[in-house]
RNA sequence: UCCUCGGUAGCUCAAUCGGCAGAGCGGGUGGCUGUUAACCACUAGGUUGCAGGUUCGAGUCCUGCCCGAGGAGCCA
């Protein structure tokens, strides 16, 4: 049985917006929804869009049977509607052609769509986030990250690296379990992962150069614009790798993504109104500051802050406002990074571990660095951070049967997605954010 | 958990010193043959977050609570 909705089976040619220059002067049917509507009298126009675009179906009276043109002056925003007719370019329609109407199929009438072309605030937007994700400028965000997850992927699939999933059900707690979520698992308890490093490192002996890409969650009670419970993470590990190994790939992969969207996605950059400019910047290798320079160059700047403690946000800003493209901030103090950071031996103070600063502002977009290889050490680490050795033995085989020098990091795709963007608020940044008091729609 | 700000029509907001609760958008009705978030006219639409208090009189002042936003802390 024929399919009214199958390209060849109705006699109808279907094309997306995104395509109507290539159709001109042809008869054409578009399946879409009505995104707005606007009448002169004799005139109504039509502005449909399908995902791929928006044009404007232009309705004349004495063009269609009078039922047809009631029809269009009666539909609400949001209809989903089918329309045929002849594409044109006309200088006046918006985008530069427009769909002479002939045929008019309403699949659904629709009234009260609660999200109007006018302004709304925040509260109300996020509560209609099923609905808002329709609006020009969600469509966009999400075509720019759909693009940026492709990029990722293909920057690591073309350079040898395997893709290899994490598990997202953890066993028993590493470290306080105040920041996992806890879910029950028959009758035991598991938890959520935040991060897939662990067994990337297991996976990267056997492969070596493995990365792993998936959603990890964080319990913490972050009420911020750079927070989410639920984020997405692309995580690489590699083999014979060091410090400086770690920093060039990471440079790597945000140099190959920001060229990437500047390449495929600057319609929707347009949209955004980003200006790109700071994108256009972006290359390697990055600056690079140590963790020491950069206490002394805050204080130069007059902050308080103190050798040993991590940067809190308002560092973070005053460090990338003094450059103007990403950059590495590289050797902590071992206190502040995790167990498993290789020390540096030279200074025994420092760890061998960075992270990368997004400028404008937006602070840490990647964490990462050398692994502790060596078996002593590591069982030391585990002790002086009180951690339950038995749940590390399957990590402590790694390093008990060739064990190499390697090492990794993360890139979180919101936050660099939201500098991408320069969008004020990680919440606009993925499909439908988990947030603090956040998990509807 | 803490600090700051806010909650008035479906949405975005206004309401002077405590004195008749309003506008724009959206909805409805009518008009307009090229609109660009169209425009014009008319129209419907309210438990001013909830509970209590002060007052002749509370959207406005006081107390408590609820909800939201921004920020801080937290954040292998």
């Amino acid at each position: 049985m024929a399919s009214p909705y199958v390209e060849g089976e109705t006699g109808l040619t279907d094309i997306e917006i995104a395509d109507v220059s290539q159709h001109v002067g042809e008869e054409i049917r578009i399946k879409g929804w009505l995104y707005n509507r606007r009448s002169s009298g004799k005139v109504h126009f039509m502005l449909v869009r399908d995902g791929t675009g928006t044009i404007q179906a232009v309705v004349g009276k004495g063009e269609v049977s009078p039922e047809v043109f009631e029809l269009a002056d009666s539909l609400g925003q949001e209809s989903s509607i089918v329309v045929s007719g002849v594409v044109r370019a006309d200088a006046r329609a918006p985008g530069g052609y427009e769909l002479v109407l002939s045929s008019l199929e309403v699949v659904q009438s629709v009234s009260d769509y609660p999200i109007s072309p006018k302004e709304h605030g925040v509260a109300f937007l996020m509560a209609h986030r099923h609905l808002w994700l329709r609006s020009r400028r969600q469509l966009a965000i999400l075509k720019v990250r759909a693009e940026l997850v492709r990029a990722c992927r293909d920057f690591f699939d073309d350079r040898g690296f395997v893709l290899i999933d994490a598990p997202i059900f953890t066993p028993a707690a590493v470290e306080g379990t105040t920041t996992l979520f806890e879910v029950g698992y028959f009758n035991d308890t598991a938890f959520l992962t935040q991060s897939g490093q662990l067994y990337m490192e297991a996976a990267c002996m056997a492969l070596g150069k493995v990365y792993c890409f998936g959603p990890t969650f964080r319990a913490e009670k972050s009420k911020t614009r750079r927070h989410l419970t639920e984020f997405w993470m692309i995580e690489p590990e590699v083999a014979y790798c060091d410090l400086e190994g770690d920093m060039r790939l990471a440079e790597e992969l945000v140099v190959y993504v920001v060229e990437r969207i500047l390449e495929k996605r600057r319609e929707e950059l347009d949209i955004l109104e980003r200006d790109t400019a700071p994108l256009e910047r972006v290359r390697a290798p990055f600056p690079r500051i140590s963790y020491d320079d950069a206490v002394k160059r805050l204080q130069e700047e007059g902050s308080e802050f103190t050798w040993g403690s991590d940067f809190g946000a308002p560092d973070e800003t005053l460090l990338s406002n003094q450059y103007d493209q990403p950059f590495h901030v590289h050797h902590f103090p071992v206190g502040c990074k995790a167990f498993y950071m290789k020390r540096d031996e030279e200074t025994s103070k420092h760890c061998r571990g960075f992270d990368t600063l997004a400028p404008e502002g937006y602070g840490e977009i990647i964490g990462g660095g050398q692994r502790e290889d060596n078996l002593e050490n590591l069982e030391r680490r585990i002790a002086e951070h009180g951690l339950p050795r038995e749940a590390f033995e399957w990590y402590l085989d790694l390093r008990r049967y060739g064990s190499v020098p390697h090492a990794g990091f993360g890139l979180g795709l919101e936050r660099t997605l939201a500098w991408i963007c320069n969008l004020p608020h990680l919440r606009e940044t993925i499909p439908f954010p988990r947030l603090l008091d956040t998990v509807y729609p």
